[in-house]
DNA sequence: TCTTGAATGAC
RNA sequence: CUUGUCAUUCAAGA
């Protein structure tokens, strides 16, 4: 994939169109979703130019809290309506490029895949008596993806470096904190476009290993489960992967979370075995 | 047989 | 000025 196909007018069509079923807010820039074909109709071109130089700038982003409707505290982030619209056109060529790669035991933010389909699978190891449940809780995921680590994972699939360079805008962007500018130097955007993607980049090479290891596993976000036989099989694979979690992947676990349980009776993903 | 919208669920 | 990627369900319409 080069810069060129980003901006295809197929891919640039596909993003706008993305944004047809959004919510119709204005972005930091004050560009409304609805007014952002107009409005890359007069500046697309002196846009795309300065991402093609290298002169283009990732505007500010504000990250808010807020109660979803379960009460639940999330953080999201916002930012110009013209970065959203730049990293969405981005995120469609990356994904049909990396998801080729991806393990099929991984279940979160891809087409035709979701929590049905890991549970299904879940089960069906079940099934084949692997019900004991090695449970693996990342701490904060999204937060604690080490910079210099996903780059080299990108730099390892990603040819151009035009597109590696708009990759590390993202991830080094300037975030703006109750009227104080500071740059990202960890984690991914809470809510960002391409989060979820490089999130499944981070984990792609944990999941060939555990593939390669012979694991029956599912992982859906930071959330992975590995089915076993036994109680020793588990404590295996529990010491096996929580080692090269935290040192080679350099992500903490939450240790409350994590361990070895009898499967049944579990609750993965909101259903219950 | 196709479309669109709303609500819910996971992370 | 409530974000993101998905999934499911229902309803309505032509």
């Amino acid at each position: 994939m080069v810069l060129e196909d980003v901006f295809s007018d197929e891919n640039l069509e596909e993003a706008f169109e993305s944004f047809a079923d959004k919510h119709d807010s204005h972005g930091l820039d004050g560009v409304k979703l609805s007014e952002l074909r107009a409005y890359w109709e007069t500046n697309g071109k002196k846009i795309k130019e300065s991402i093609f130089n290298g002169t283009y700038k990732v505007g500010a982003v504000e990250q808010r809290q807020i109660v979803n409707r379960k009460g639940k505290k999330r953080t999201i982030s916002l930012m110009n309506s013209i970065d959203r619209f730049i990293f969405r056109a981005l995120y469609q060529k990356m994904a049909s490029e990396w998801e080729k790669q991806f393990s099929q035991y991984s279940y979160a933010y891809q087409n035709n895949k979701g929590v049905l389909t890991a549970v299904e699978q879940a089960a069906k190891y079940m099934e084949e008596g692997k019900d004991w449940s090695v449970e693996l809780d990342i701490q904060n995921f999204f937060d604690n993806i080490n910079h210099s680590i996903i780059i080299s994972k990108l730099k390892a699939g990603i040819e151009d470096v035009r597109v590696l360079d708009l990759l590390i805008a993202y991830l080094t962007c300037t975030l703006l904190d109750d009227h104080v500018f500071h740059q990202m130097e960890q984690g991914v955007l809470q809510g960002g476009p391409l989060s979820p993607l490089l999130a499944n980049v981070y984990m792609n090479e944990l999941d060939h290993y555990m593939e390669k290891q012979g694991y029956s596993f599912c992982r859906f976000g930071d959330d992975i489960n590995i089915y076993c036989s036994t109680y020793e099989e588990a404590t295996v694979a529990f010491s096996d992967v929580t080692a090269r979690m935290e040192k080679i992947e350099q992500l903490p676990l939450n240790h409350g979370k994590t361990g070895i349980f009898k499967g049944i009776n579990r609750k993965y993903l909101g259903y219950r075995f």
